[in-house]
DNA sequence: CTGTTAGCGCGTTCAC
DNA sequence: GTGAACGCGCTAACAG
């Protein structure tokens, strides 16, 4: 029996097709007893509605979504987690899309929210600013979350929410952590970013700023920029851009990766040259992944509240959808884990 | 303007609304100047057809689901890339569906072919069982791809296809190397399993035929279940099973992990008890993961060959679509990486 | 080449 | 409580 529909299941149970719908929706004005002969000959048929047409006319469907530019990068896996059970227990349906490479995702959002009839939208995700003309399209609240300069364009920014750390004054902090090491010699693996407007390059700004409040002048062979072959924050991008670092400069004490892949990468291609970590050189990151507490030597990094993001970021977007809340921008602080990667320079 | 149609399309426009679908859908039967007006009408109001209407009519959709258990696990990252590159280059949409831990896979699966109007789908995924009774509901191929004991139940072997390692034996091939490295007291982390049927149950499984070809008596102490705590392969589950390890037994020479996650939680927890990795214990993975060869030190694992399966995978689908091939069972071979973290026993 | 029309499968009015 | 009828937005015939 390939292909039921309702009408079949109708006639199955000698019922009108709107007692079968009341059946599948949970109504209430209906008789327990037709509900639970129908629901038995739908469990036995194997019966599935068709979600396409629910979705053409249903008008309440309590549904979000949720999208991210690359879903497999490590540093969603807790918010999803985060994200799936709060949206659950909140009793919305949760539509979880990834976002490929040559997706626009404002697009995306703008074709899901037709399709699903969406009463929210989050998006998650490093690295990417979102046109504010696409953005307007949308009717539904939207809430960037751990996006550092979410839109391009001109939008007011009541129109939208944003939850994340201060790229630039987080990834200063933890160059001016180097700096109290005794560190001036720093070199930094950043992203290769013409627009200046990726979490990449505020980091970057960071570290100049860093180098400038301590008096430290910026050397141009100390900044290596990887750029966006297949993945910009890969380990194989840290590892190669160490290996530039050290073939243009051998000075200096202290490398900062604007990611923990990066710094990953870099551990293992000091590590190659013969360098020890931390004796030699100190190595620190950004980001706080799970994997950090557990490499050899621990990476010092500095840690997102990836977890509390998330869990403020679902609870306001619900907020919102319900009315008891405006939009809002919230700046988390990142945390400076000192794992064994860095260490006094004497 | 909010919620445009196609007819308020095609009104603005002036012509009839299956002028407008057949601009929207590239169809030949049109003319350009016509098209061109149409679609100018389109960019300009922002129009964004409903993709709920559409699969609810459309017949041909070239459309295929990839399915996966836990999309974070890192494991399958480079597998996606490459199946969205080839599902999009035979020129068919993709539907990546993320299914969550309440989740059953089959369900989501019988749902979204309803809904999307599916040619075909792939589960991509480690550790799962499907029920035959509910995979009989897809009226359509199925393959699994990196999945050991894929189905559950009897079901037809020739109405799916799968493409995987032989667990069981690429697991007996690292432990016989171990071995063979002069290793007699090896230890062994893997997944407390009541079925039976799980990947981490069939490594096990492997590690004992090669005791046992070996002549070595297999010892209990030496055998440690994690269990599912959160993620089930995960670096802390590694670190934890490690420090129980030690503490019953502090004779073995090796462990061998069924993950490359566990192997890392290993190496921390060996280096926090003191013990030098490979000099005092050596340390074996599983799967191939692309840090292994960026750790320190960098991890002996069994590589499975991740993007030949999901390349692999995603031809036949196509082959089986097009009626061009039967369903298969495909079996690859493993292949064992020798990082540092292993060495002769002396 | 183009417009009109009939459903796709379902949820939702309405009467009953 | 229940059923008949309508329409969600679109594509695919079918005429013209």
């Amino acid at each position: 029996m390939p292909h039921m529909t309702i009408v079949e299941i109708a006639k199955k149970c000698g019922v009108g097709v709107s007692t079968v719908s009341r059946a599948l929706n949970d109504h209430d004005d209906i008789n327990p007893e037709t509900k639970k002969k129908i629901m038995k000959v739908i469990r036995q048929t194997g019966y599935v509605p068709n979600n396409s047409a629910r979705n053409l006319k249903r008008t309440d469907a309590k549904c979000i979504a949720v999208l991210i530019k690359g879903i497999t990068n490590p540093f969603f896996a807790p918010m999803i987690s985060i994200i799936e059970e709060e949206t659950k227990k909140n009793g919305y349906a949760l539509v979880l899309r990834h976002v490929g490479d040559g997706e626009n995702e404002a697009d995306v959002a703008v074709a899901l929210e037709k399709e699903k009839r969406l009463r929210g939208i989050v998006f998650l995700g490093g690295n990417c600013f979102h046109q504010a003309t696409k953005l307007k399209k949308l009717s539904v609240p939207v809430v960037f979350a751990a996006t550092g300069n979410p839109v391009e364009g001109s939008i007011n920014r009541s129109s939208y929410s944003s939850l994340a750390v201060d790229d630039r004054i987080e990834s200063y902090n933890m160059v001016q952590y180097l700096i109290s090491k005794g560190h001036r010699k720093i070199a930094i693996i950043a992203e290769g970013d013409e627009k200046k407007l990726s979490i990449g390059y505020k980091r970057l700004e960071g570290y100049l700023d860093a180098l400038k409040a301590a008096g430290i002048p910026e050397k141009e062979e100390r900044i290596c920029l990887v750029d966006k072959v297949e993945n910009l924050y890969s380990m194989e991008n840290g590892y190669k851009a160490t290996q530039k670092l050290l073939d243009k400069d051998d000075e200096f004490t202290a490398i900062f990766c604007v990611s923990d892949s990066l710094a990953l990468g870099a551990m293992r291609a000091l590590k190659d040259a013969g360098k020890r970590i931390p004796e030699d050189i100190s190595i620190a990151g950004f980001d706080g992944l799970d994997m950090d507490n557990y490499l050899i030597p621990r990476l010092t990094t500095m840690q997102q509240p990836r977890e509390l993001i998330a869990g403020e970021t679902i609870t306001l977007l619900f907020d919102i959808i319900e009315g008891k809340k405006q939009h809002q921008h919230v700046v988390f602080k990142g945390k400076l884990i000192e794992g064994e990667s860095t260490q006094n320079f004497l």
